[in-house]
DNA sequence: CAGCTCCATGATCATTGGCA
DNA sequence: GCAGTGCTCGCATGGAGCTG
DNA sequence: GAGCACTGC
């Protein structure tokens, strides 16, 4: 190590102190350091300037020119160690009253001012915290100002609530220099015995900082590529804490640095065994940065923070309170305590979550809807004539949604099943309960192909009872139940402005009883006068908002939402908070369950010969590709290449 | 596609001094 | 609102993966 | 070394 910067002695002192007490602790075996105590020494005392050398007690010099501590028994080496720390004690009781003009012949300022090492200021706001709330601007944080501001702003930190849940995205073990993990990165404290820079690299061309960093259980070579400014901001005697990976380079074991930042001595966080949040940041805002900014925003606000759950709850679910978990996710003491500190935090994501919801329903319910109570001659005639039995999860299903359109409140209820499991089915049924009492039903899917799929589906459920009638996105069955013949009508955005005009025409004039269409369509252009009953597919944010495009004339309709993502019962219950939920776990019969499968890359001569055999056999399948034409940048495969490949 | 964030990786050369 | 002054950041490169 | 944040006017 070269270029020696002029340190305060009493730095110099301190780490050659700490070097002496680990010396004793390891059992004087000179492993303490690298290098052993004998270059150790030649390092320290070549560091000093010939003032400083005079300036040196006698019992100090007479320890210092004391060689071939390798040589020496370990009662030989106990002692010696002993009369140097004594020696130690005796200068800087002697510097200690020497007049400031003396103490003080650094040449370099700066030594003072970065060795003040930050210490965490009782006051962490600027100004007084009168006035200022969560909402208030980042920019009353201490260390905070208009040009962080607008880096956190990157971060979509904009108020001190921002800065307070800016959660780390990961944690980092804080080890010990004795057993340092290989491969997986860590951090470690430890007091700086030496630093310099490096050169390597063709020619010497690269600049790196390397450091001797020890801890109470040994020391290690800690190396910074290219970085040969940390050697200036970094001295002996500092304590410092740097993450990044531990490994062997030739032999020497080496921890290739990532971060520093300094500690103050009196920081009792970053034991070993306690964890460093990692954030998520921008350039020009290093860990280093964030993390004396958030710790800022803690100290200062943690203790204002009140806890929105009472305590009874947080009791009953064995909770900690905001403050804990705030405070044990940013600066876990164990990972014990971050996962209790996390699971408040997701404790309250899902709960507020779910009050939103529940007062979106509350919302949506507030306003009356038709009663549609069942009428039992057209469900009986329906099903009846339906070309198959309904399974007893339909059954079920049906009985659900009956129920629920039967009442004044407005019916909120998702309907979940895969794909052939009969959502349809049900959805029609209650469409036709509606059309008993005289009212409108729509049912709304998420593009042309599926609105004009649940067309044909309904043409094909009811095909007993069509009457046929030449004009076309038109259906008009007759049951015997029902007093008049009813009009089902198909609404896309593709046809032709005339087409649609007449459609909503006849909407609006009650002509149709049952709407098909799309999202956009129904809800943008069609007012339907006497909408009892709205059946929405595959659009899971129907919510107050649309209320408005539904006939929100004082009254709101049933609402069915049709879904086949199958998520499980308790996901669902708290995606889909603000719904009943009806689930259709069971297929017709003769219907064989989806299989998914997954293969690699390598299996997909596999998946081509599965294709073969089934179409060899008459049946179909697809293939789903991203691009139509294959494209030069991108390495995906193209419905056209891939085509090729299996015919 | 651009613009980001994140992650992994990076390892000289020659002289010198002490010792056999 | 301004000026002076300390404090802090300041790797380079390439690939992967994400987002507007 | 350059910009930022803080301090003191």
């Amino acid at each position: 190590m070269t270029q020696k910067a002029a340190d305060p002695i009493s730095m110099r002192m301190a780490a050659f102190r700490s070097a002496l007490q680990l010396e004793a602790k390891r059992g004087y075996d000179n492993r303490a350091i690298v290098g052993g105590m004998d270059r150790f020494l030649d390092r320290w005392r070549s560091d000093l300037t010939d003032d400083e050398l005079q300036e040196l007690s006698t019992s100090l010099t007479a320890t210092l020119t004391q060689r071939k501590y390798d040589s020496l028994s370990t009662e030989q080496r106990e002692r010696w160690v002993h009369e140097a720390l004594t020696a130690l004690d005796d200068q800087e009781a002697f510097n200690d009253t020497r007049p400031e003009s003396v103490e003080q012949p650094s040449p370099k300022p700066r030594t003072s001012r970065s060795q003040a090492v930050r210490q965490a200021k009782p006051v962490s706001t600027k100004s007084s915290p009168e006035g200022l709330s969560l909402d208030s601007a980042p920019t009353v944080i201490k260390g905070v100002g208009p040009g962080m501001a607008v880096k956190l702003e990157a971060l979509g930190i904009r108020d001190i609530r921002g800065l307070l849940y800016h959660y780390p995205s990961r944690h980092l073990a804080v080890s010990q220099i004795a057993n340092l993990p290989q491969g997986e990165e860590t951090a470690i404290v430890g007091s700086v015995w030496d630093v310099g820079v490096l050169r390597m690299g063709k020619g010497g061309a690269l600049q790196s900082t390397e450091a001797v960093l020890g801890d109470e259980t040994g020391n290690i070579r800690v190396l910074w590529f290219n970085q040969q400014y940390v050697a200036r901001y970094v001295r002996p005697g500092n304590r410092l804490l740097v993450n990044g990976y531990f490994r062997g380079f030739r032999g020497k074991p080496t921890f290739e640095a990532n971060g520093y930042e300094l500690v103050p001595d009196n920081e009792d966080r970053l034991a070993p065994g306690s964890l460093l949040p990692v954030y998520p940041a921008t350039k020009g805002m290093p860990q280093r940065t964030l993390r004396r900014v958030i710790t800022n925003a803690l100290v200062a606000w943690l203790p204002r923070l009140s806890d929105h759950l009472p305590e009874e709850m947080r009791e009953r679910q064995t909770l900690l309170d905001v403050t804990s978990a705030l405070r044990g996710y940013h600066q876990p003491d164990s990972p014990e305590s971050k996962a209790s500190a996390r699971y408040r935090l997701a404790f309250d994501e899902m709960f507020i979550r779910q009050i939103f919801m529940l007062s979106r329903k509350h919302e949506w319910q507030a306003v009356r809807a038709l009663k549609l109570t069942t009428v039992k001659a057209v469900m009986q005639e329906f099903v009846a004539a339906l070309p198959f039995t309904l399974t007893k999860a339909q059954s079920r299903t049906l009985k659900e949604v009956l129920a629920d359109i039967a009442g004044i409140v407005p019916a909120r209820r998702l309907v979940e099943g895969e794909v052939g499991s009969g959502k349809t089915v049900v959805a029609l049924a209650a469409m036709l309960n509606a059309v008993a009492h005289g009212h409108q039903a729509a049912i709304m899917a998420p593009t042309e192909i599926l609105a004009q799929q649940h067309f044909q589906t309904i043409s094909s459920l009811l095909d007993g009872m069509t009457r046929p009638i030449n004009e076309p996105n038109h259906l008009v069955i007759e049951m015997d139940s029902m007093s008049k013949p009813l009009t089902v009508g198909l609404m896309l955005g593709s046809h032709t402005k005339r087409q649609k005009d007449d459609m909503k025409r006849r909407m609006e004039e009650h002509a149709v009883d049952i709407l098909v269409g799309t999202h956009a369509l129904i809800q943008g252009d069609v007012d339907i006068p006497d909408l009892a009953l709205a059946v929405v597919d595959e659009e899971h944010r129907f919510g107050v908002a649309q209320r408005g495009a539904l006939g929100g004339k004082g009254r709101r309709p049933h609402l069915i939402s049709m879904s086949a993502t199958p998520i499980p019962r308790s996901l669902a219950l708290t995606v889909y908070g603000d719904m009943d939920i009806s689930i259709i776990d069971e297929l017709p019969p003769g219907r064989s369950p989806s299989q998914t499968k997954w293969l690699r890359p390598d299996q997909r001569e596999r998946a081509n010969r599965f294709i073969r055999k089934e179409v060899a056999a008459g049946h179909q399948a697809f293939v789903v590709c991203p691009l139509i034409d294959e494209s030069d940048s991108l390495q995906t495969s193209a419905a056209v290449e891939e085509h090729r490949k299996l015919s």
